[in-house]
DNA sequence: CATAAACTTTAGGCGAACCTAAACTTTGCT
DNA sequence: AGCAAAGTTTAGGTTCGCCTAAAGTTTATG
């Protein structure tokens, strides 16, 4: 079995590349809030296990091997952030933090009884898919809010994860999955917008809109 | 926090001692599979932690940090061993294992989500009282069905969960919390017994009624 | 296009939790 | 009591995951 810090690793990496960014020792280490040097270190050791490929000064790419134990921590992170709302009451803000340790010590068995008494579902309660058993990942065909215009009147499809307070910002708005939203105004020079929630309208900064990902209405 | 060691070293030591055992080196390497040595050594690093007392070939005690340490562990492991039964379709034999991991990364949060969510259960599926959250235990007044004679009408109130291949064993003979055994005959020179389960009679061996806790009927 | 700034790796170390082999205590037996 | 067997500790070593400081590489800028 991996360790808990190899999965975290694998994650780190997993989210950088789907961003599109690259997996830099840097970027790394501030991910995951270690010293540089330790980075380069643990990248040694997963390189030779095959999780992933590493040319020193050049960052690192996930293997498959890689790519599919990336997959199952997402499935299980997902299923227990469903679990965690579902069946405890747990609020939007809060299972992210739970869920991140609790997918380390998820069994097969664990883990397919969870998808079953959630009833096989394909989303977790930010909106982000989850992952089959096998690996496959639907991706969403979704935007960002932030590169919305005025006028746009979009449906909210997903939301990050990662951050708490956001989560409970947003949700103090108002703003839930599915929700609609109709961009009011947006401002050319800091991106913020003022976007109208039910009969309400409210002012969100750029980096606000940019945690939130939307489907046209 | 504490690692997951250490709560593996602590829970093993309170363990012995509720058997009224002395908590050994030998004992404990057998108990957590290590060697002899690594007890040794572990031992003195939660000395230093105030955790339990250790004299030099003495034995090791916990201390009332230690105490409370086990039976918050102990609450998590039987908490999640309910919850695993009563939401996610477990079964007797299969739970310990799981809870086994979970019980390690249990926040207090997610400790009182799960007692909420079960209605504050106050023992086990296999018939352990749960700890309270202040670290009362009720100790219950049940023998060994070891320890009874021909004769005897009994409930079951508790089995070992620490080894699923002789829950199954017993939940394959009809054997349940709380259901009625009548004692038919006992033999001197081993220990094993004939109960009655229903209208079957069953042999079972003193390693087997050794592990299982009665109240009378 | 040289050089400073930014980034990355190497070198050397540390604590936790394990190991084996050897030395030392305690216990139990005759 | 004396001595062997059983149990325990010490000594010395390993791996994992982290650290800081120093050296090396890449990139960006004047």
């Amino acid at each position: 079995m991996p360790t808990i810090s190899t999965e975290d690793y694998i994650k780190a990496i997993y989210k950088l590349e789907e961003k599109g960014e690259r997996a830099t020792t840097s970027a790394l280490a501030a991910h995951l809030g270690v010293a540089d040097a330790s980075i380069t270190d643990m990248i040694k050791r997963l390189s030779e296990k095959g999780l992933l490929r590493y040319e020193p000064y050049q960052g690192v790419r996930l293997t498959a091997k890689g790519r599919k134990m990336a997959l199952g921590i997402l499935r299980r992170h997902r299923l227990w952030e469903m679990f965690l709302t579902q069946f405890l009451g747990y609020s939007w803000d809060r299972v992210h933090e739970e869920a991140e340790r609790l997918e380390h010590v998820t069994s097969e068995e664990l883990e397919h009884k969870l998808d079953e008494a959630l009833g096989f579902p394909s989303v977790d309660p930010h909106g982000h898919p989850i992952p089959t058993k096998d690996g496959a990942l639907v991706d969403k065909a979704d935007s960002l809010l932030s590169a919305c215009n005025a006028g746009d009147v979009v449906r909210i499809s997903r939301v990050d994860d990662d951050d708490a307070k956001l989560l409970q910002h947003v949700a103090h708005l108002g703003f839930a999955l599915n929700g609609k939203l109709v961009v009011k105004e947006k401002k050319a020079f800091d991106g913020s917008m003022v976007v109208k929630v039910g009969t309400k309208h409210h002012f969100i900064s750029k980096q606000v809109a940019d945690a939130i990902f939307v489907e046209p209405a």
